[in-house]
DNA sequence: TATATTTAAGACAAATTTATCCGAAATAAG
DNA sequence: CTTATTTCGGATAAATTTGTCTTAAATATA
């Protein structure tokens, strides 16, 4: 559904979001760990997410990631897949077709159409705040034990 | 959302769909045209089809592909994905953890099962059938003119 | 100010997906 | 039976995604 980049990418703003809940920021080293994500592949899309201003690093000792706990409840996982897989998954064509709209539909738009937008608000209306939480109490899991 | 195998397979399953609804068998040639797809990766994409029995080839002069016009209507977008894609779409993990399930769950678990489901049981239940019967009407478009 | 630590950036490499090519096998038709 | 046509199968190639490595830039701290 989403590239390897996004799905480590989203892992890692969860990561990030509870460490920062925590007060703390943390290395890429950690955040490839928790995630069991590769070390440098990790960096690399931190990187994009920090220039999508989604989260914050800090170079130097005692530097490292972190994300703005006030916005929390305001970053959705729909900035984090925009900022990495663009819109595609939830605004392109079902057959891969470059222009494809109501007035110039492929065979499955309009049965797309549905599954797409519900995936769009779905991602819409969760929050970066939330799945950290489900994380935070122990309810979810971001790599197998 | 689906791999670039898919949509051309998919595709080559409608232009087929609605030739063997006109008598006609169509060879590759054919198909990759009308699909605005490549000849020999289409060519390979059929050979899976026929391996998976949802469409039937016919070697020699006058050969070529069609679909068992009684089987149109029982072949859903399901039988196709499966065939080229398997049943990560609507099976996998969103985060790409190999292990998650309920009770085991990804932070994004059951928001995602929501979705993955609908798509789901729209591939389920939609088929060839009506998808070509769009296509016939000139109701969609499997390339651009 | 010197040093150690940490991210940034860009070149490079491996793996996977997307395709191509060619000879073999099947078969219809003369 | 010969020939032309068409798919089959496997090897190969190109493109994209996934991932690594190395050096530079920034900065906290002593």
């Amino acid at each position: 559904m989403f590239s390897k980049t996004c799905e480590h990418g989203i892992k890692a703003s969860i990561y990030i979001a509870n460490q920062s809940k925590l007060g703390f920021r943390v290395k890429v080293q950690d955040v490839a760990k928790e995630t069991n994500s590769p070390v440098a592949f990790t960096a690399k899309i931190l990187q994009t997410l920090v220039k999508h201003a989604l989260i914050i690093s800090h170079k130097g000792p005692q530097g490292g990631f972190n994300v703005d706990v006030d916005k929390l409840e305001s970053i959705t996982l729909l900035d984090l897949v925009f900022a990495i897989d663009g819109d595609s998954i939830y605004n392109g064509c079902g057959l891969g077709l470059h222009v494809c709209n109501e007035s110039n539909p492929c065979p499955v738009h309009f049965k797309f159409k549905v599954v797409r937008d519900e995936l769009k608000t779905m991602l819409l209306n969760t929050t970066l705040a939330e799945l950290a939480q489900t994380f935070a109490e122990g309810k979810s899991i971001l790599k197998y034990a």
